[in-house]
DNA sequence: TGCTGATCATGA
DNA sequence: TCATGATCAGCA
């Protein structure tokens, strides 16, 4: 068995959508086993780890910058767990929310989370029941640009959180807001906060927030996409 | 079972 | 430290 290099970035789409393609139906642990890297018994300690070897498998640029995962192609991959009818497990990370009244007053057409979502390669990655991670199986790819019903859900949703952010009323938003896209929180633990403006124009501290995909939005996209 | 809130590892 | 990759865990 031979060891293959690391896939230099895709040169286009077609390139990028082949790599996905010839990925289709190999277990991860097979793919991981390509490129000479470990397959983790579970993700309790690794959550990120199916996502990070489909971004090396296909040649995504390492790291974390908040830039979409193929710059040149202005295409961001995203892994999504289903499970064998093609039905998301988890709902969907898109970015961070900006929690200050100067960037949200930008608008959702110059946001951040309006252009990770302008392309997107949903890799799907079924999980039968609860089988080792490696025998998890790379399902087809598919590649989804908004339609103009997405964009005005998403929009909906984003302006009605943000306006709420701006009002103040941050402490009093949960996860239950948004028909497709979410806020919840997002960080390392509960020790990691900022301060923002609350409803009185106080300074109250608060821990980070992230926009997400709701299970229910994701599995719209891939029942189009598969039927 | 589905949903929200909490958490883990890594790279720049 | 912050944003990336997400899944875990507990409760309704």
């Amino acid at each position: 068995m031979s060891m293959e290099p690391r896939p230099r970035p895709p040169a286009d789409e077609a390139q990028l959508l082949a790599r996905a393609t010839e990925l289709a139906g190999r277990p991860v642990r097979t793919v991981a086993e390509r490129f000479g890297l470990p397959t983790p018994n579970d993700l309790k300690a690794h959550k990120g780890w199916v996502g990070q070897l489909l971004e090396y498998a296909l040649g995504a640029s390492a790291g974390s910058r908040a830039e979409p995962d193929f710059p040149h192609l202005q295409v961001e991959l995203k892994t999504v767990p289903v499970d064998s009818q093609a039905v998301p497990r988890e709902s969907t990370y898109v970015c961070v929310c900006p929690l200050d009244g100067v960037t949200l007053a930008q608008g959702w057409e110059a946001s951040w989370a309006r252009r990770k979502l302008a392309r997107v390669l949903f890799v799907p990655v079924v999980q039968r029941g609860d089988e080792p991670v490696g025998d998890r199986m790379v399902g087809a790819p598919v590649f989804w640009e908004p339609g103009p019903d997405d964009l005005r859900r998403l929009k909906q949703d984003w302006d009605e959180i943000t306006g709420r952010i701006s009002l103040g009323e941050l402490a009093r938003l949960d996860g239950s807001v948004g028909e497709v896209l979410q806020l919840r929180p997002k960080a390392a633990n509960l020790t990691e906060t900022t301060w923002v403006l609350d409803g009185d124009a106080e300074w109250v501290q608060t821990g980070p927030r992230g926009f997400y995909l709701r299970r229910s939005f994701t599995r719209e996209i891939l029942a189009r996409a598969f039927g």
